[in-house]
DNA sequence: TTAGATGTTATTAA
DNA sequence: TTTAATAACATCTA
């Protein structure tokens, strides 16, 4: 599930439930999410503190406390609940966070892909988020273009690379090509200006409506609201759409809409 | 039973 | 050097 407008959710999701209020109680009930962290020192680095600021870079979820920061990543099947105490642990309920009198954040993970890190400084989340592109939702027109124009692969892969731009996933470029009308295959590299631009465009404002609705919605003006099912037609122009596997990922495209040009 | 699922990363190959 | 394909990670569902 998580693209960057799922992690920008639960960015607000953490403020809400537990920014400024201390964090009483870190229980981790599966210590298999932990990178590079055992359960005591997690406790001991966080118990007592507060989250001051949350930010979110691409698919990763920062908590600062002022002294270190707790970074986040929900692979596939990650999300960020807010609960009370009281309530029942789910199955999938990794760490839970006890917040204030009355709240409980939860990292709940079906997979455990990814997982929690504790950054010591500056120095130790900027390893972390070493090899991440600009952010796809602060950067900039021009270095967004550039950033296109220097890579010869196709446009879906690298729109999906996070060390290009970070913030795409599988849904959300599929969604944005169609909506700027280019064939995923194209080659990144061999688009026009003209490509480039509307691209950029599309994708701000797929970025914003999904921002606003917390996830990629499946709505059926969406190419999302049709990629399961096999049969399905193109909300634009009611061809039948294509589907294909493109670096091992499954990829939808509208055949009339995106023409392909390479 | 097997394939596939919205994540990343290491490895291998071209 | 760059790109692409594949497996691996852990778990569930069709």
């Amino acid at each position: 599930m998580p693209e960057l407008p799922d992690v920008e959710g639960f960015r607000k999701t953490f403020e809400s439930c537990a920014k400024g209020r201390t964090i009483r109680r870190v229980d981790v009930r599966d210590a298999g999410v932990l990178h590079e962290v055992s359960t005591r020192r997690l406790r001991e680095a966080l118990e007592g503190r507060r989250a001051t600021k949350l930010e979110r870079h691409g698919k990763w979820l920062l908590a600062r406390t002022g002294g270190p920061t707790l970074m986040l990543h929900f692979g596939m099947t990650g999300q960020l609940v807010c609960g009370h105490p009281d309530d029942a642990a789910e199955a999938h309920d990794r760490v839970l966070f006890t917040v204030g009198d009355d709240r409980q954040l939860r990292y709940r993970d079906q997979r455990k892909l990814q997982g929690l890190w504790l950054a010591d400084g500056d120095s130790d989340v900027s390893r972390l988020l070493d090899g991440q592109g600009p952010d796809a939702m602060a950067v900039a027109r021009r270095d967004f273009e550039a950033a296109l124009s220097s890579r010869r692969g196709k446009v879906k892969s690298v729109l999906t690379d996070q060390s290009v731009l970070a913030g795409l996933g599988n849904l959300l470029a599929d969604e944005i090509l169609w909506r700027a009308r280019l064939h995923p295959t194209r080659r990144a590299g061999d688009l026009t200006e003209d490509d480039r631009r509307r691209l950029y465009t599309q994708m701000r404002r797929t970025l914003r409506s999904a921002v606003t609705a917390g996830c990629v919605p499946p709505r059926d003006s969406w190419l999302t609201g049709h990629r399961d099912d096999s049969a399905a037609t193109c909300p634009r122009c009611g061809s039948t759409l294509h589907r294909f596997r493109i670096a091992s990922r499954s990829t939808v495209w509208c055949p009339r809409c995106q023409p392909d040009e390479s």
